[in-house]
DNA sequence: CGGTATCCACTTAGATACTG
DNA sequence: CAGTATCTAAGTGGATACCG
């Protein structure tokens, strides 16, 4: 609890990774496209957009009701609405096959996979610091 | 709107950019692991996180009220909140001065910073995707 | 200054029923 | 099968007032 702060990093590392994105968007950019970025974020961060965006990703193809198999808890509604926004953004690809019974299947266009190549890294991090998280909030919960 | 759907990306890319994940974490992950890993990222997955892990990113060191400036938009209810929830898993470090007027300043731990670091990428995907994603919206709007 | 507590308007999401 | 439509319960967030 003394030095837990830095947990396994040194302050190099620190100071390499809080480098990084300055490197690549200094200060100077426009303020106007940081909003918009934010808006856009924004759009994504929920969590059905990103369990799907990572179940497609995966999966490569599927259809309506495999989908919803996949994403455990999810309501049709909220599916098809994700879905249907995750279109709209250019992100998945529908298509309708129209026979009796309809069939429809999803995947990710190129612009859902380049998002879903970014979000690896998310998805990594969830799994290397599980533990890490779960003792944070062990150790916050005690603390009162 | 014939070849939209592979954009700029060429078969080859589309494959490796699917396979990146399935390299690392193959399909015999733990479904336990995975739905905890679901879990987790849910809880980051919400607006005011994102936005305030990226603000902390950027400006280090913050106060509360420095913290609601930079985070346009934000209640201060909400800020207190995401900020709590965020102390509990050790995403950030709230460091209290116990003067008068009290000072508080909020900066990422190394949990944080290593979080962000992951963000990065998304970040970066947006800025460079922001037309893509607003000409995607554009098309599907014109076409119904 | 940096919160907490309370109230309330609004949004959101789930359940249910129905359809091409 | 793959939705849409409708209703309702629950959650979310903002405004306001107050405290250490």
């Amino acid at each position: 609890m003394a030095n837990e702060e830095n947990g396994p990093f040194t302050e190099d590392e620190i100071a390499r990774a809080q480098s990084y994105k300055v490197r690549d968007y200094p200060e100077g950019v426009d303020p106007q496209i940081d909003e918009l970025v934010k808006d856009l974020i924004s759009g994504f961060a929920d969590k059905w957009t990103m369990i799907i965006l990572d179940v497609l990703w995966e999966e490569g193809t599927l259809r309506f009701s495999e989908l919803a198999r996949h994403v455990t808890g999810i309501s049709q509604k909220m599916l098809t609405q994700t879905l249907r926004r995750m279109e709209r953004d250019g992100l998945v690809i529908r298509t309708l096959y129209p026979s009796v019974p309809p069939k429809v299947e999803y995947r990710l266009s190129s612009l859902g996979l380049s998002l879903g190549a970014a979000f690896c890294n998310i998805w990594v991090w969830a799994i290397e610091n599980l533990e890490s998280v779960r003792n944070a909030r062990e150790d916050f919960d005690s603390r009162k």
